[in-house]
RNA sequence: GUGAUUGUAGCUCAGUUGGUUAGAGCGCCAGGUUGUGGCCCUGGAGGUCGGGGGUUCGAGUCCCCUCAUUCACCCCA
């Protein structure tokens, strides 16, 4: 056992999982494109305000979850990134991008950081996707996100996942809620949790999604949020839900969806997995409408957006068997030596199969033929080619096809001529 | 932050009521005749049994502390 390991929460992704990863991004950035998004690349940190600011300081994000530093005895305080809608409304503000076009269309994958008790698709670093449709957030907006995330999951395979909607209706809706929530909550105190308890006054609506039963048997008769809506708010929810039928997507309501984080207003929606465990959240998001201003933006700045946890995506992908196809490509060509004194003339054959785009590799140990040969198996490569003292008289080469063991003895040049032409064919 | 769980070779795990040089499978390395893989066979390397203390004639096996893991609460993706 290794006296240095990665730090609590973190992990190292080794290369026969980087295919995985790798496929899934290829998709991510696929679909995004799809759907006219763009990707977006902002610092790992950024001073702790805005993330008080944005995602609340009463959430518990920002009261006990941050990663936060100050790294000159009198500079600012610095936070990881425990989320990237802040980091990206920064940028787009900073970025004066609202003055080159009303609307903006952004994705990202990055990686978070969270400082939480690490279990089962929960890390301290961990990666998302997500997109932010910033200028507009009409029901097509939102719909439109909510599109390209489920796509994705399409796109990829996952099958059996649940999205949740609801509506929390715009700021006034949300405080008259708030109070009423709060009333109906007070003469129950004594029988709330203790958690329970201090978020009724900083913090009552995440209350709402209490996995404690005795809180969730308060709850049932308690005042709901849909009734507290505005006319506007419920026929803007009512034609997202439209667009989502004619899309084809199912999805649950649930009054009871709260999002963990201020900035939301209006829809907000959350996307389960029943393969994941306790923490089966694999993707949310929702409107905030009022985060530009909260920022300091001027004008108000509608948006919409998501975000999706890969680990978990991973997880899910992974328990449904999506990944067993996804493999590390094996080289084209596997140079075997017949003794390790011949290793310059391997050297010298990479090279040249390299220089026409081949895959090519050696044995680097100095290990036996037998040894190269079990390599080159176990790696996949499609040919071995021999190296011996009779062929460099020759300057012939035995190229042995590994999957039907057939050998034939041609040039250099030859053995390039043949493997691009695979190479073109393969591609195609 | 709280609770529980586990901690023996690179990996997955066995290790009987505490008793001699700690095992298996997989993986790795080398062989199985003269320069050639996938199967099979043989051999080899590799562990201060997470760390520290204690009980005992004797501890991987019991006790305490500590560190780490995993799962759940919590929170969220």
């Amino acid at each position: 056992m290794s006296q240095y390991r990665a730090v609590k929460g973190t992990r190292d992704v080794f290369p026969d999982e980087i295919t995985s990863w790798n496929h899934i991004e290829k998709v991510i950035h696929r679909v995004a494109g799809l759907y006219g998004f763009h990707e977006i690349r902002t610092p790992v940190f950024e001073y702790t305000e805005l993330f008080q600011r944005s995602i609340g300081a009463a959430t518990d994000i920002v009261g006990k979850e941050m990663f936060t530093f100050r790294p000159e005895e009198k500079g600012r305080s610095i936070t990881l990134r425990p989320e990237m809608t802040a980091g990206v409304m920064r940028a787009f503000i900073q970025g004066n991008l609202a003055a080159s076009s009303p609307i903006h269309k952004l994705y990202y994958i990055a990686e978070l950081f969270r400082k939480e008790r690490p279990q089962a698709g929960r890390q301290r670093q961990f990666s998302q996707f997500g997109a932010e449709l910033i200028g507009v957030s009409s029901p097509e907006a939102v719909a439109e996100v909510i599109g390209l995330m489920m796509q994705v999951f399409a796109d990829l395979g996952v099958t059996g996942l649940r999205l949740r909607m609801n509506s929390l209706g715009d700021v006034e809706d949300r405080m008259h809620y708030i109070e009423a929530l709060r009333e109906y909550l007070e003469p129950h105190s004594a029988l709330l949790d203790e958690h329970s308890r201090e978020r009724l006054d900083k913090n009552p609506l995440r209350i709402l999604d209490s996995k404690n039963p005795e809180i969730q048997a308060i709850i049932a008769d308690a005042p709901r949020l849909h009734d507290f809506l505005g006319a506007s708010a419920i026929e803007e929810f009512e034609k997202v839900l439209h667009y989502l039928d004619e899309k084809g997507l199912s999805y649950v309501i649930d009054p009871l969806l709260v999002r963990g984080l201020d900035y939301y207003c209006h829809t907000a929606f959350e996307v389960t997995s029943s393969e994941l465990g306790a923490q089966d959240a694999i993707g949310g998001g929702g409107q905030y409408d009022g985060l530009a201003k909260q920022l300091g933006c001027k004008s108000d700045v509608p948006a919409v957006g998501f975000a999706v946890g890969l680990e978990r995506l991973l997880i899910t992908m992974e328990k449904q068997g999506l990944l067993t196809h996804v493999k590390q490509e094996g080289p084209q060509v596997y140079v075997v030596l017949q003794s390790h004194e011949l290793v310059a003339h391997a050297v010298g054959i990479c090279d040249v199969l390299r220089e026409s785009r081949i895959r090519s590799v050696m044995d680097l140990a100095g290990r036996s033929m037998k040894a190269q040969m079990r390599e080159a198996n176990k790696m996949g490569a499609s040919y071995a080619l021999f190296v011996g003292q009779d062929e460099l008289q020759r300057q012939v080469f035995g190229l042995k096809n590994l999957t039907t063991s057939e050998q034939e003895f041609l040039s250099i040049q030859q053995i390039v001529e043949r493997l691009e032409s695979s190479n073109i064919s393969s591609a195609q």
